[in-house]
DNA sequence: GTCTATAGGTTGATAGAC
DNA sequence: GTCTATCAACCTATAGAC
């Protein structure tokens, strides 16, 4: 039993029969096909393989197995990391970024619009993401502080704000998302894409030739 | 009876009693507050003050009424208007832009999220948009196509994609239109608004100080 | 922790008078 | 077109055995 480190076998505490993730698994299935109000406790145990039953006794009611959805996918994604590596430059910077937020919105998408078809849930959403300072707020004061700095660094010219170029280039990723999600997956295929946006970006930021000084 | 125009007076037709009316204000007055899972029929009637058999002599099933909600909006508040009086400059072109941007999503969002909550509405939704060619795409393109005559009229710089400018301000509508519906009223207060967006893209879409040349 | 069985409550929808 | 009354179906939630 001390022959092995027990964290490369197995998890500490009781071994999960998988249930209760299959529930999670399954409730987010059907939201993704189904939508909100379509999403019944009876179709989601169906498909987990479980009893009804079972998804009371862990999650109290469908609010709450809602709710654990949302807070699961909010927390096991994580946040789009917004830090870049020391020597990259303003295109790896926002390439990062832009493909690390539409990864994230991806996945995290479906919940906030799950959230926006009941009040309690848009309640909680809400409250969370102020309380623990997380949303859209986050990644793109993220961001604009790193443009502050290539601001400083000569990378990106400095008649703007960094701020404001942030909310351009999050937002853009969030429509870019939405729009799939929400309409059809190929929606919008004639509009520049993500590696087009961010090529005009980097145009708009680069600083004036040195020639001018 | 000749002696007034008709149309001054009242409408053709029978007189409508407002009822009907007044179901789509109530559906989506429930909308608002409590989202498309706890709207009922019930609910609705109660709020317009009619019977609930008026809604399903009116609307065939819940539905048909949602479906009616959605259409209302989407038609009734027409699509935000792309076109530009001629002598304005960019910064006119880009206010009016995003004001009327804003101001459509403002009354449109909460119906494409009310559609994202019911399988069968989505897919009428997108069946729609891309059917008569409403969508982000229109409003886009629209734009993006003006700040192409704007560079060949030499109001806008030249080495940059258009269309992609068009993705970035519409999107930054979209985004905050989506934040403080989704989240919270004054949620990203303490971001760039409207305004200073504007500002920002009107300088780095300025052509190159003439004296380059 | 998971199941079966069932209770209890809501909801969407219909029928028929006015 | 609108109402009242009512139904049938469904869905959430609970109880108790294993």
């Amino acid at each position: 039993m001390a022959d092995l480190p027990r964290s490369a076998r197995a998890p500490r505490g009781r071994p999960l029969s998988g249930g209760r993730e299959a529930v999670l698994v399954a409730a987010l299935e059907v939201l993704r096909e189904m939508g909100a109000s379509r999403l019944t406790t009876r179709e989601v145990a169906r498909r987990a393989g479980v009893s009804e039953g079972s998804i009371f006794y862990h999650y109290t009611d469908r609010i709450g197995l809602l709710t654990a959805v949302i807070e699961g996918i909010l927390t096991d994604v994580g946040l789009p990391r917004t830090g870049l590596s020391e020597g990259d430059g303003l295109r790896e910077l926002l390439d990062g970024f832009t493909e690390s937020v539409e990864s994230f919105l991806n996945r995290a998408l479906v919940v906030m619009i799950t959230a926006q078809s009941d009040a309690h849930l848009r309640e909680s959403l809400a409250g969370r993401l102020v309380g623990n300072d997380m949303g859209p707020h986050r990644g793109i004061k993220a961001l604009g502080a790193e443009l502050r700095r290539g601001q400083e660094t000569g990378l990106v010219r400095q008649d703007v704000d960094p701020d404001a170029i942030a909310v351009f280039v999050y937002s853009a990723c969030f429509e870019r998302v939405a729009q799939r999600q929400m309409i059809s997956a190929d929606y919008g295929a004639d509009l520049p894409g993500r590696d087009s946006l961010v090529t005009t970006m980097c145009t708009l930021l680069a600083p004036p030739s040195p020639h001018d000084a």
